[in-house]
RNA sequence: GGGCGAUUGGCUCAGUGGUAGAGCGCCUCGUUCACACCGAGGAGGUCACUGGUUCGAACCCAGUAUCGCCCACCA
């Protein structure tokens, strides 16, 4: 015989210390990696970026992958759950910019002996090397993380912490670089020069995911193009700036009113410029005068223009956002390059526009004002200036943009994806069916992972791109702006019949796509790799299907031929009270340490858990309250059973028919629980279960405690059902309240709830009816009611009651009459067939004067 | 412009063909008897709208409206 040992006052306080430590001393979810693929299960943790900062929502969405995590580990796999931290790309850069007072110049040698200066001087950031910069980031990111892991700690995520990573370690580079170098060997990625949008902020090419398009106040300008002998044509423009590049007009080829002019030139407005007037369908009959500038480049129309119809390349913006300083050649008159040359030379695209317009003005080539109007323009999603398009060499992975096999067998490998919920599909459709290029992955940036290569210099010193030098991948990870190529010594950099390492980094979605080749060892730890890959879950937020999703698909597309992963589960937002996002920009962001400290973890996990799948949720402090509420009621419900002396779960002393009642629905629970688990549905988990355990507490154990109490069969039966329906019920909310389930579980068992197996139906009685205890609680109710009506206590005692119930519910209250007589205080309970529901038809109580006036009650 | 989702009591949400549900909030009552970090009971909704299918529609079909999100080359 168990005994438990139950503290007198059960609370939530100190649960997080308490098991937190024991779990970690245990290794309670250390990950064995002996077992099989068969009984492993593998998540994709998305790794939080470290510079930013843990809000609510993230605790909810990983929230939601722990609650399948544990699930899974208590269906007896060995879960491979690691956790990483995005060190890489643009926000850590900044980070350690200003942290340390420093900038990365990857052209200066690696410094062993390298010290950050003790007092950063933010304005004067000291130059340092890309491989010192790197080490001041993992430096930053190892205080960073510390605090990152202790709200994950206190969450109690139930990640093997000894399987950590970062995107910028050498590992991730390897990763990163030999990914690339196989993707080049194959032919999936190469190098080309073409116009492409550019941020001149942050001076790099952008690629397509990582636009966002923002209205953006502008204005129409109505410009006149004079023709020899005739009529000038008018067009209108937002970009009266670009007029020295436009290469033609262009209208739609049914356009009855440019019928006339197709074939014919006319002159480009104060510079004189002859171009033609030109039919493409792409231009809108209904949009501005019908016409339109096709310049080189103003926007992403301008390049299909210009290739489709071989238009010539007259380039006036730079990479830095300014018009060229030297006066373009293809300007012909004499007043057009004065006013290039005074005007607009160096200038930002904004002061060349009023330049522009004002010459307009007054040479008589405007008409009418321009008109405000709002465009919509593509920005950098973390620039703030519209972007410009510029010809520039850049490396591109194949992505389907440009390939419809490669875009039918990639939208072939989204329809192979479980996705949860399901209708998230459609983004990743939607997005590859729409791409218009290839995956552009070099950037013009500092800090990342460097592209692999390196370029042998011709007699001239020019770099000849065409004789792409690699590493062997035993090199990698390589820098190749401070080591020198294969086959070249250091001193031939930059020197003519020498060498010159690619400076480019690679895009951080290009190291993020490999997050599954990282963590399951691909190429690294092949043993481990067997073992966990392809995985079994890919967590994450619906804003990044089209970045993180879709490249991590499209890279194990490419090297193994199949998907990372068998399901995505997506995660929705947690939005603010008027359903707004939650953003730093917006200062509506709650940070999860307060509400943890308030309610107790299992408080906001439960709240968490009750965020369906996919789906946005507000946040509400009043929530917690609820969930607080649940995990108390957890600790005292079973103290209670553990105290009635109900600590064998023996089905076979089970005889009663109420007690087999309950098991019999219990087990209803566990087959829907178990299905919604299996469908990543944690939240519906939840609610069937919650929902039977307040009835446990409610109704079956205010029924049975009365003969619990007692002794012989009938009350050993109800402590073994009590006990039973305890172990069950404790097993079937753990994944979700990890916390006071443990707690619970320790006062009677042996070994952590967390390890112990998931409830399976069979576990409970098959034969029971369900309907009974449903039954019996109805006329419970009833009586509760006439008290409540008659507005005395609960424990006033009913004198007389009769309960009307068709003939078969009445046989089920009568199985349990004598539990309801004791619950409801019935000194003479009174069962008679009729009507259509159970229901109290008469209830003689104990005088409410009597009661009144104090009368003890009797019995 | 294309796509996706939502619309059910004051609030947050379940409910995919058979008499409208839960929790919170509200009202009433009770409570040294596991639980005041409490319990019991109650009030409250023509399920956004319009048609259709059906014996029967919150649910299926067609359309409309509003809100939210994703995507798109409007000069």
């Amino acid at each position: 015989m168990t005994t438990a040992r139950v503290p007198d006052k059960p609370s939530l306080d100190g649960l997080e210390d308490k098991w937190g430590a024991v779990w970690a001393e245990q290794g309670t979810y250390s990950f064995d990696r002996t077992a099989t693929r068969e009984q492993v299960y593998s998540i994709d943790t998305p790794p939080p970026t470290v510079s930013g900062s843990l809000h609510v929502g993230h605790v909810f969405s990983y929230t939601h992958t722990d609650c399948v995590a544990r699930y899974q580990r208590m269906r007896g796999k060995q879960v491979f759950y690691p956790m990483g931290w995005d060190d890489n790309g643009l926000p850590t850069e900044r980070r350690v910019q200003n942290y340390f007072g420093v900038r990365c110049d990857p052209s200066l040698p690696y410094d062993p002996n390298y010290r950050p200066p003790a007092k950063p001087d933010p304005k004067r950031q000291v130059p340092i090397s890309r491989g010192n910069f790197i080490e001041l980031c993992e430096t930053l990111a190892v205080e960073d993380e510390k605090s990152f892991e202790a709200v994950w700690r206190r969450v109690g995520l139930s990640v093997d912490w000894g399987l950590t990573y970062t995107t910028i370690s050498a590992d991730a580079r390897t990763v990163a670089q030999r990914a690339f170098l196989r993707n080049l060997a194959r032919g999936e990625a190469y190098q080309a020069e073409a116009p492409g949008l550019w941020d001149v902020t942050f001076q790099t090419a952008v690629a397509q995911a990582e636009l966002e398009a923002r209205d953006y106040p502008g204005h129409y300008h109505r410009v006149a193009f004079p023709r020899d002998g005739a009529e000038p044509v008018y067009i209108e423009t937002t970009r009266p700036e670009l007029i020295p590049s436009v290469v033609a007009l262009v209208a739609h080829p049914d356009d009855e009113r440019y019928q006339g002019l197709f074939g014919s030139t006319v002159r480009s407005p104060l510079f004189g410029v002859e171009v033609p007037v030109l039919a493409h369908p792409m231009a809108e009959m209904d949009k501005g005068a019908g016409i339109a500038m096709c310049c080189t480049f103003g926007d992403l129309t301008d390049v299909v223009w210009w290739r489709e119809l071989q238009l010539p390349t007259r380039s006036v913006v730079g990479r830095d956002g300014r018009l060229l300083r030297e006066v373009p050649a293809w300007l012909p008159t004499e007043s057009g390059r004065e006013l290039y040359a005074e005007q607009l030379a160096g200038r930002t695209t904004h002061s060349a526009r009023e330049a522009v317009v004002q010459a307009l003005r007054s040479s008589g080539q405007l008409d009418g004002e321009p008109t405000p109007t709002q465009r919509r323009a593509n920005f950098y999603e973390k620039g703030e200036k519209p972007l410009e398009i510029v010809t520039s060499r850049q490396w591109y992975i194949r992505n389907g943009g440009r390939d419809d096999e490669l875009r039918r067998a990639l939208v072939e490998r989204g329809r192979e994806l479980a996705w949860v919920p399901d209708f998230m599909r459609h983004r990743y459709e939607n997005w590859v069916e729409g791409l218009n290029g290839d995956w552009l992955i070099s950037r013009q940036r500092f800090f990342g992972v460097p592209l692999p290569l390196w370029y042998p210099l011709d007699d001239d010193g020019e770099p000849r791109y065409d004789a792409v030098i690699v590493p062997d991948e035993s090199m990698l990870p390589v820098d190749p702006s401070s080591e020198p190529a294969p086959g070249y010594s250091e001193s031939q950099r930059g020197v003519p019949g020498g060498f010159v390492g690619d400076p480019d980094v690679m895009d951080t979605w290009a190291t993020s796509s490999l997050t599954p080749q990282l963590v399951c060892g691909w190429e690294r730890d092949p043993d481990l790799f067997a073992r966990t890959f392809p995985m079994d879950l890919r967590p994450q937020a619906h804003e990044i299907i089209r970045t993180w999703l879709f490249s991590t698909v499209v890279r194990a597309h490419f090297e193994h031929g199949s998907l990372p992963w068998s399901h995505a589960g997506i995660s929705g937002f947690v939005v603010d009270p008027d359903r707004k996002k939650m953003s730093k920009s917006k200062g509506n962001v709650v940070v999860p340490t307060d509400i943890l400290e308030r309610y107790g973890t299992d408080a906001v996990r439960w709240r968490a858990a009750m965020a369906r799948p996919g789906t946005d949720s507000p946040f509400d402090e009043t929530q917690m309250k609820v969930g607080r509420r649940l995990a108390i009621k957890v600790l005292n419900a079973s103290k209670f059973v553990l105290g009635l002396g109900a600590v064998d779960a023996d089905l076979g002393r089970v005889r009663e028919p109420l007690d087999r009642s309950v098991l019999a629905g219990l087990a209803a629970v566990v087959r829907e629980a178990t299905d919604a688990f299996e469908g990543l549905d944690y939240s519906r988990a939840l609610e069937v279960t919650e929902r039977y355990f307040w009835t446990f507490c409610d109704d079956y154990l205010e029924l049975v405690k009365e003969r619990a109490y007692g002794k012989g069969p009938a009350a050993d039966s109800a402590r073994a059902a009590l006990a039973l329906a305890l172990s069950v019920q404790l097993r079937l909310l753990a994944p979700v309240l990890p916390y006071v389930t443990e707690e619970a579980w320790s006062w009677w068992q042996e070994g952590s709830v967390h390890r112990s197996s998931w409830p399976v139906a069979s576990e409970l009685a098959a034969d029971g009816d369900p309907a009974l205890l449903t039954a019996v609680a109805t006329a419970l109710a009833g009586l509760r009611g006439a008290k409540s009506q008659a507005k005395v206590s609960q424990r006033t005692q009913v004198l007389r009651a009769v309960v009307q119930a068709p003939a078969a519910e009445l046989e089920q209250v009568r199985a349990a009459a004598d539990d309801l007589s004791a619950a409801g205080r019935v000194l003479g309970l009174e069962l008679v067939e009729g009507g259509e529901q159970v229901e109290v038809a008469e209830a003689e109580l104990e005088t409410p004067l009597e009661a009144g006036q104090g009368a003890p009650a009797i019995g």
